[in-house]
DNA sequence: TCAGAATCTGACCGAGCGGTCAGGAACAAT
DNA sequence: ATTGTTCCTGACCGCTCGGTCAGATTCTGA
């Protein structure tokens, strides 16, 4: 039988002390004392303090990468509908999972990973605003997602670049009915 | 004549990497670098590295705390709503002032003056949401100035807190005539 | 029982951090 | 010219950080 319990309690707690304090805000002491490890016991199970982050970021990147591949391939707007919320949804866990990136290196943000991101971001952007002819709902709905999906769009130039964000609470203040 | 051209540019460079790059996220030797004078230069202006960060919040704050003053004192709904207006512009202000907030130690967070901060967004979310009586504006309204704000609703508690959040586009997106 | 793999640790390292300090350089007033 | 003040700096300090490493400990399968 394979010991996982660590390397799971790991990223329990990363992910925890990340999100309140920020990635550079936690020390790999401050895991391992929560943990009730050593730090070297960290550094076992990830090479670097960046693979803890990367590891628990993972999965709902690629989760958001698929649903956005196959969003792209349907025309009938029930579906896409039905989808966007879906990817709505994604995006909300994917940002709660990332609350942390804000934190990180700059190089690592410059990853080919997350000019992929970045590229999908756009597009959800642009999808859910054109949904109403509102220019209030667009508006809304650039702001909203933006911040949700830790995208802003530049002043001048309208780029939609990834940014520093936490809006950990966005799902519940999203979907009112839900409590 | 007295010198201050040095110490404006000190907080000119610390606004922008500070945003950029995060409170933590930037040395005062990048800093220093950026400005192109020593370290210790830095030191003899602002005592502490978290005193240039108070120097560049400190006039949006106070403009912040007066708004609210006046605020309180009003009771015809018309001003009250220009009130309100210019308040959310401020907040926006504010909000790109102190984005790095996010990134302060969480002592730094604890201090009194924050506690007041805290107390006024939970009135502006509470007075901006209390505009329309859509359910989904009021929602919308706790995102939107949730995230301008720097500020999240606890899931349970529905406790109002300072939050990491850099939503340096809210001005541009919540205003759309303007542009 | 025992060999080997998997897991864990304390001690240690170099780098970068915020901050201190004695003193040099520039400037103003006399 | 001198004195005092303001502004600036290099050298240095203690600390914390991420990361390394040799070796102890625990688990597993034959």
């Amino acid at each position: 039988m394979v010991r996982i319990r660590t390397r799971d309690e790991i990223l329990r707690v990363a992910a925890e002390l990340f999100t309140r304090y920020g990635f550079k805000g936690t020390s790999l002491h401050d895991i391992a004392a929560e943990v009730g490890c050593s730090k070297a016991t960290l550094l076992y199970h990830f090479a670097h303090k960046d693979a803890i982050l990367l590891a628990l970021v993972e999965p709902a990147r690629q989760s958001l990468i698929d649903l956005v591949a196959r969003l792209a391939g349907v025309d009938d707007k029930g579906v896409r509908d039905a989808a966007i919320d879906g990817f709505v949804d994604l995006v909300l866990r994917y940002r709660r999972e990332v609350a942390l990136i804000y934190d990180v290196t700059p190089q690592f943000l410059q990853e080919p990973a997350f000019d992929r991101v970045r590229e999908l971001t756009d597009a959800l952007v642009a999808g859910f605003a054109g949904r109403s002819a509102d220019p209030a709902d667009q508006t809304a709905a650039k702001v909203v997602l933006g911040g949700i999906a830790a995208v802003v769009i530049d002043d001048k130039t309208d780029a939609v670049e990834l940014r520093p964000a936490l809006v950990a609470v966005a799902r519940r203040a999203l979907i009112p009915g839900k409590d």
